[in-house]
DNA sequence: ACATCGCGTCGAATCGATTCGACGAAGTGG
DNA sequence: CCACTTCGTCGAATCGATTCGACGCGATGT
């Protein structure tokens, strides 16, 4: 405190500064001032800062005590402005009000907490139309790269951020898998795979609860790919799969699984399905109370198995499952925008073609594999 | 898109950029292109941008041709450095990994769509270190002003900013009412209504469901004052009412609710308890899975009421409940935090003592009076 | 002994907007 | 008809960092 009080009169800089705008009062500290107390000029702090040329240790420790005695801390604008690096990531969460899903908070604070570790901060745009608020962000420069959300199969954020050579990668698998890069579980596989271990364990009929239609009507790429595994799955093991889409509203869910798992009577393998496979989000949480409200009981009379379940966020009692495990994908997105922001920043002067080249060369991938976890219900099929 | 095309080859910019510097390849248009493009002044394109002086219609015109034309938009970062204004609201979210809220993201969305549609952008932080992260954010002029969840009773984010004279808004009612703007759901007329309510429909033993013991040993407002409100509405209704602690673990919770709703056999007003109060938000999902796994029926041996619940996701079959207004919660805080934003910056200049003084007075709150909402089941004891 | 090199530092230009004083032209009142 | 205000615009300073060329100096190689 008597440290910065002396500092603000003492020198040439601060008389200046009284002088010419007296009004102001007291101001943060700049790097001027740093460098002034510290006996060294301007660029020297910086270079102590961001470590880009040597520097003494007499002089980083001279630097550092300025630092601590002023409680200086550097203008991001400032600092973005000269640099053009914001130290920001964008995380484009295009989500219409009403259409909450339960892994946009999780999937939102992982990332966050991800590109945390790695020195970034996170801007959460909500933008209803999912290309424009990304565009917006990109022209003026809020942020280095961006963390897609809610992927659709042709999704027109891909074209926006190719278009203006912004760095992004996606969390969901689109159609041209070489575009950009992206992590994902591989949602098709897993439906695959709990079809087949339901089939093994004597289930001839099942039922596929994919999510909403308006998901599915949007091309939404874990809605279309978990749908496709089921019906590869089906295929594969002669099992006879429904797939029926989720709604929102519980007691509506509770009628249609009503008609889809007691009155179904079609001229399929025969019975009534014994399993219900549930992979909308939104459906895992309420989906016990939902089927016993539609008469049936667990496991006398029907197995339930949950795809895309929250890791520690379980289902009221523990269903087999297969986890959407969130913070490895979070942290691997968050991980491949920052590399690609990185890239694009270190090539980006002195050669005007090298930034688009770059970013379509760089594009990694993290294909989760999954895996069905037991739960306190059993697999097998009440009949079997 | 025959649009864009054009603008990228046709007009002046292209060849000027070109010559100008000729490594950097294409660079996005300032301000003094456009200027350049309109034929007038840079400062006066940014007074057509935000309208501060009066602009001819014609000079509006060309300006905004010249925009079009460009495809320019403002950078961020250069507005920021002139001005000290980011058009940013951080979101300050310092939930511990592990310990995910159910209404965070959905408050995190809500309160993203209010900044938007008050022109501004979301900075989201969950810094582990509550006050720390916040502290940067000020400091480094990354956002106008701060949004606070997960307030405790005595915030030591309060203290922070206000010692920064940094504006900002709680979610959350702190014991200090004075300190800083907030908006909350009165949690203690909740707990008291809901109390009284059942009592007078019969209900002589309850078991209030609290947060969480780690909430509580945090002093989390909203935690601390449901319990307060349950205790009130058990001496003013001379019901008894057993408060327990949510455990995230739904087996355990299951454990925990059989032992309080079954077993109980102290020398109260006699038998169990027949109604349960749950004010754990992520209970609400899965309550009446614990509540069955607990080896009760609903509504014949309890009855069960929500406080805090989501609107529009009710927890499977909708029990009575006082719902949270997240939508307006949110709206009103991100309304307080951008009005103390403003009113700072526009009496900053000219008096030292101007900000911290303004910001002390410009309190505003919002405490939102609760509503029990019926559900499918009844209020009414069993026995009654 | 002299050219060379690398280290550590400085000074100045720069990023792209905003903002303020000034100024010509047009309008207004006495 | 002149003084005075208002309107619309311009030019230049400014915000606070980064970054690049240059430079002094001691060490090294021949």
């Amino acid at each position: 405190m008597q440290v910065r009080r002396r500092i603000y009169d003492g020198v040439c800089r601060s008389g200046l500064r009284r002088r010419a705008r007296i009004t102001e009062g007291s101001r943060l500290p700049t790097i001027r001032d740093v460098a002034q107390h510290a006996g060294v000029a301007p660029s020297t702090v910086s270079y102590v800062f961001n470590g880009s040329r040597p520097i003494s240790d007499e002089t980083r420790r001279r630097v550092q005590e300025a630092v601590d005695a002023l409680g200086y801390h550097p203008r991001a604008s400032a600092r973005t402005l000269r640099s053009s690096r914001t130290h920001v990531i964008a995380l484009a969460l295009p989500r219409p009000a009403g259409q909450r899903n339960a892994v946009d908070g999780p999937f939102a604070i992982e990332v966050s907490d991800a590109a945390v570790r790695l020195g970034y901060d996170l801007l959460l745009t909500t933008s209803q139309d999912k290309a424009e608020g990304l565009r917006r962000v990109a022209l003026s420069g809020l942020a280095d790269a961006a963390v897609l959300m809610a992927v659709d199969m042709e999704d027109a954020r891909i074209d926006v951020v190719r278009e203006l050579a912004f760095p992004a990668a996606l969390i969901g698998r689109p159609a041209d898998e070489d575009a950009l890069p992206w992590t994902d579980l591989d949602w098709e596989e897993a439906a695959a795979l709990v079809v087949s271990e339901l089939a093994a364990a004597g289930h001839r009929e099942m039922v596929y609860l994919a999510p909403t239609e308006a998901e599915v009507v949007a091309r939404r790429s874990y809605a279309l790919r978990g749908i496709a595994g089921a019906t590869r799955g089906a295929r594969s093991t002669g099992a006879a799969v429904t797939v029926a889409h989720a709604v929102d509203d519980p007691a509506g869910l509770a009628r249609r699984l009503r008609v889809l798992l007691t009155e179904r009577a079609d001229g399929g393998a025969g019975g009534r399905p014994t399993a219900l496979i549930v992979q909308h989000p939104s459906a895992h949480h309420h989906i016990l109370t939902s089927v016993t409200d539609a008469g049936l009981r667990i496991p006398e009379d029907l197995t339930v198995v949950v795809i895309g379940a929250l890791p520690g966020d379980p289902a009221g009692r523990r269903l087999p499952r297969v986890e959407l495990p969130v913070e490895t994908l979070a942290g691997e997105v968050t991980r491949l925008a920052v590399a690609a922001a990185t890239a694009l920043h270190e090539t980006a002067a002195g050669d005007v073609e090298a930034g688009p080249r770059l970013l379509a060369d760089a594009v990694g991938h993290l294909l989760i594999a999954p895996a069905l976890l037991p739960g306190d219900m059993p697999l097998t099929a009440p009949r079997a």
